[in-house]
RNA sequence: CGCGGGGUAGAGCAGUUGGUAGCUCGUCGGGCUCAUAACCCGGAGGUCGUGUGGUUCAAGUCCCACCCCCGCAA
């Protein structure tokens, strides 16, 4: 192995890149795709994602191709010789010549357990839907979206406090660990091919503002699911009665208090904060008002931002 | 120059038409109680983001400049 390119740009890429760069930069040449930034952000500034920010302190190669689908690209992409290709979070279709052109193809980490939750959201998906595993694939990529054979899981099971944050955290080491692993096993071709079942694949699209908002009147073990699934971001949000801004619950807890109220009632504030959900209530922990810092959700009760018998909605 | 909110005691906030700062919690001390995260009394703690800036008899409160934080949108 000679050449590697790794493919990332979302904050997922970052570990599997430290990991790779730790392990082969002295033994082989490391290059760098990530998207680049557009002007986003507040005050539409530019900043660096985290990978290019990584890449350019190493000084490695980087290259920020908008698209790759211009046939164009091909023969800078070809004149690379890359012996294989390593992908993860880095957000552009592969097309047929970056697949087909290194020598033991194209490898993507991807943050489940294949062929469930396929696509964008992996991570936020299955602690929405209440999983009790997920894990990490090593995948030979294909033409499809997630779909090439697998070449190698790895399961964690999901603590019932797990959030979306410690749970990227995990996954991010896990799929650093087994790609530094599994580099020299794909250089000998130690893996076997297996396909996916299709009948089980299951699709994880990208978070909406719909997957975000809060149905009080949903059961609390489905609100908890969804806030965990969603914290601490991009959060799980609600309005505050008496003002309609958003408020986001970063993180609650059941709770077995068996106040009565009507789905989104705070039915209590000391010494904790409750809301009333369809089935159950919930606990609220952590908190942010709109344009506000996290804080506690007694801060926010001192602040009056929360009040007894008012609603969230 | 994308839109918007905000920087006031350790924390979360209030502060009306400008006149030397309040609330809830925490903290410290005392009391009540079998006991307490409950209750009562008392105390400490703030150069009100920065500016040897402007206006004014007087600015947290108006004007100017700058720094920082956050929400939305991308």
């Amino acid at each position: 192995m000679k050449h590697l390119v790794f493919m990332g740009t979302g904050a997922f890429a970052l570990a599997p890149l430290q990991a790779i760069y730790e392990h082969f930069a002295d033994r082989c040449r490391l290059t760098v795709f990530t998207k680049a930034q557009k002007p986003a952000g507040r005050g539409m500034k530019c900043k660096p994602g985290c990978v290019e920010a990584f890449a350019r302190e190493k000084e490695l190669e980087v290259f920020q191709p908008q698209t790759l689908k211009e046939e164009s690209f091909g023969e800078t992409f070809r004149a690379l010789r890359a012996d294989l290709v390593i992908v993860a979070s880095y957000g552009l279709l592969l097309p047929g010549y970056v697949l087909d052109e290194p020598e033991f193809g194209c490898v993507n980490i991807h943050a489940s357990l294949l062929p469930e939750y396929r696509g964008a959201a992996p991570i936020n998906r299955c602690l929405i839907d209440g999983k009790e595993k997920t894990g990490i694939t090593i995948m030979q990529m294909d033409r499809g979206l997630d779909t090439g054979d697998v070449l190698w899981q790895k399961e964690l099971s999901l603590a019932p406090e797990e959030t979306a944050g410690t749970l990227f955290e995990k996954l991010a080491s896990l799929g650093a660990e087994m790609i530094v692993e599994a580099i020299p096993l794909l250089e000998k071709r130690a893996f076997s091919l297996q396909k996916q079942e299709e009948a089980r694949a299951t699709y994880a699209a990208k978070i909406t503002a719909t997957d975000q908002k809060i149905d009080w009147s949903r059961p609390a073990a489905e609100i908890f699911n969804q806030i965990r699934g969603l914290s601490p971001l991009p959060s799980a949000i609600c309005r505050t009665q008496k003002d309609g801004k958003r408020f986001k619950i970063i993180e609650a807890r059941l709770s077995d208090e068996g106040a009565q109220g009507a789905p989104g009632e705070i039915v209590s504030v000391k010494p904790r904060v409750v809301v009333q959900c369809g089935e159950g209530a919930l606990e609220l922990l952590l908190v942010q008002p709109e344009g506000k810092g996290k804080m506690t959700a007694a801060d926010a009760v001192n602040g009056r931002k929360l009040v007894l018998g008012e609603y969230l909605s």
